[in-house]
RNA sequence: GGUGGGGUGGCCGAGAGGCGAGGCAGCGGCCUGCAAAGCCGCGUACGCGGGUUCGAAUCCCGUCCCCACCUCCA
């Protein structure tokens, strides 16, 4: 079968052929760099990784852009209440801080959010604020088209003419006429109210190293723009991919839709949406107070876990979270990372037929060529690793070695494969681990010595106190193994999301979710 | 009001006319000194009501409910 991906603008699966022979380009909306990374930001982040490995994987030479954008309202907005005597009492604040220090600022949050996560660097990732000559650029074709329009108030905001353009709309499906009414926001010099901002002229008040002089005008782009600019600078008038949040169908992609279309480029012949992360069943939004955020997600389990987790609903579907998708997923990681430890330590590794990395089964990339349904190829990861340990129970090592080839290239696609050295957490050489190791030898001596007296009480003792201090130990065919505890509980009073302790919260979890549908039901 | 997407076993989450994806949790067994890990087996799931069909979670009709967007949003 061949590559195909669901296409919100001709709202069908349809098959995936590149404009230019071999070749993907692939843009999908990064952040608006006013805040702290949300959980959604890196859902989509991470499915698109995904599809940039997929394709690449395929054989394509792929081309990532993904956009910052470092200049609008809620950047000026909350610099500006920086400002205020005594602002910076609040720790997430910094007194008086510029707009261009608080967006790089947290652009870096970003930065750091995705390098954790293993979000790969995309090719290239413009900033706004870099590409002002690019969009007075595409605001002259638009004027000249006959399609925007300097504000008829004076106010120096030059607008689209949505009723200009007949195809508005076409996105989404919708019609301007039967839209909500546009609230009060008023005219503001607008044909329309529908029209929107392609730049915002100056104002009293705002910064001056906020406004760009232009043919209109001092002022600053409007929101939506920039990612018409920088996506056809970048990938051409027309190119494969445009990625984003669900939330971003409207009006955002619209808008970057008609308004480049509307200066005859061809845009993206596929826009790929990714659903949201909600907490049961309602999307998580700070207005809610339903948010969990990525540093917490970080603080109950490790950077894989977290990825995992985020990756392993198809991206189109809503991912719940619940306390015990956590403690699910990393069982669900461990079970692949004890078998290609253990795989791994019988037989001497993966085979090194040089180069290449692993085939992927058929079955792997056939969900994955099908809208990327990475639940299907997680299937297909659990199941080659149940034929594995199976195969090493048998003491099979050719067919050990086999599934373990396939599950490490598996797990590479996916970018989840635990004994890659980005999720090393174990350290390797360093003199702690070097003295652990030999401290935990020396009881697992102690232990040997007990066990081969029969004194199980002694033995059981010293595997208690390993197990204590977040020692795992595994008795097996060829010696015991020891590991430690996935990870500690981090904060004061946190959930230790270890083996054992991430079964207690699975189950109270469980509990929790029965005493309230109980509750309901009494009700 | 408009436009999309959903309701699948205790939980998460695929599938989309006929062998009950997969993970987590649970039960039984094997293994183990006991565990752990692993393996084997166990669940009669598809919102509700009709219909089509030899056969429907999957198709049709009706119906109820939920979510998202139409305002900043991944």
């Amino acid at each position: 079968m061949s590559l195909r991906f669901y296409d919100t603008k001709t709202a069908a699966v349809r098959d995936f052929a590149p404009l230019r022979e071999g070749q993907a380009g692939l843009y999908y909306c990064g952040a608006t760099v006013q805040g702290e990374p949300h959980v959604g930001h890196i859902r989509s982040a991470i499915a698109f990784d995904q599809l940039g490995r997929w394709l690449t994987y395929s054989g394509y030479d792929v081309t990532v852009i993904r956009n910052v954008t470092d200049i609008d309202d809620k950047i000026l907005t909350k610099s500006a209440a920086s400002h205020r005597p005594g602002a910076g009492e609040d720790p997430a604040v910094i007194q008086d801080e510029p707009w261009w220090a608080l967006a790089f600022r947290f652009e870096q949050a970003f930065d750091d959010a995705y390098a954790l996560l293993g979000v790969a660097k995309p090719t290239y990732e413009p900033r706004a604020t870099g590409h002002i000559p690019e969009m007075h650029r595409l605001i002259a074709r638009l004027i000249e088209a006959g399609h925007a329009y300097p504000a008829l108030d004076g106010s120096g905001d030059v607008y689209f003419d949505v009723r200009s353009w007949e195809r508005y709309g076409e996105l989404t499906r919708q019609h301007i006429d039967d839209m909500q009414p546009a609230g009060d926001a008023g005219l503001q010099g607008k044909k329309d109210p529908r029209d929107f901002a392609l730049w915002k002229g100056h104002k009293d008040g705002e910064p001056a190293t906020a406004a760009w002089s232009s043919p209109w005008g001092a002022g600053r782009p409007g929101w939506h723009l920039e990612c018409s600019a920088m996506a056809t600078k970048y990938l051409g008038s027309s190119f494969d991919i445009h990625g984003g949040g669900l939330d971003l169908r409207f009006p955002h992609h619209e808008n970057e839709m008609a308004q480049s279309a509307a200066a005859g480029d061809g845009f993206a012949n596929f826009w790929m949406h990714n659903g949201m992360v909600t907490y049961q069943g309602d999307k998580m939004s700070k207005s809610v107070g339903n948010v969990v955020t990525p540093a917490e997600m970080l603080s109950m389990a490790s950077p894989l876990v977290v990825r995992y987790y985020l990756g392993q609903a198809q991206y189109r579907s809503a991912l719940d979270y619940n306390p015990g998708s956590l403690p699910e997923a990393t069982a669900a990681v461990e079970r692949i990372e004890g078998f290609m430890q253990r795989a791994t330590s019988v037989t001497g590794g993966g085979s090194d037929d040089a180069g290449t990395g692993g085939q992927v089964p058929t079955a792997f990339a056939e969900a994955m060529d099908d809208d990327l349904n990475v639940p299907q190829a997680l299937a297909v990861i659990h199941e080659t690793v149940r034929r594995g340990n199976s195969a090493l129970d048998a003491r099979d090592n050719e067919a050990a070695r086999a599934a373990l080839d396939q599950v490490t290239a598996m797990t590479d696609v996916l970018f989840i494969n635990p004994l890659h050295p980005h999720w090393n957490t174990s350290g390797g050489d360093s003199a702690p681990q070097q003295a652990l190791e030999a401290l935990v030898q020396g009881q697992l001596r102690d232990r040997a010595e007990a066990r081969g007296n029969k004194d199980y009480a002694r033995a059981d003792a010293i595997r208690d106190a390993l197990t204590a201090a977040g020692i795992i130990l595994e008795d097996t065919a060829d010696g015991v193994h020891w590991t430690l505890r996935a990870r500690q509980d981090r904060a004061a009073g946190g959930v230790p999301f270890g083996k054992e302790a991430g079964k207690k919260a699975v189950q109270e979890a469980t509990r929790e979710q029965e005493a309230s549908q109980g509750a309901n039901h009494g009700q």
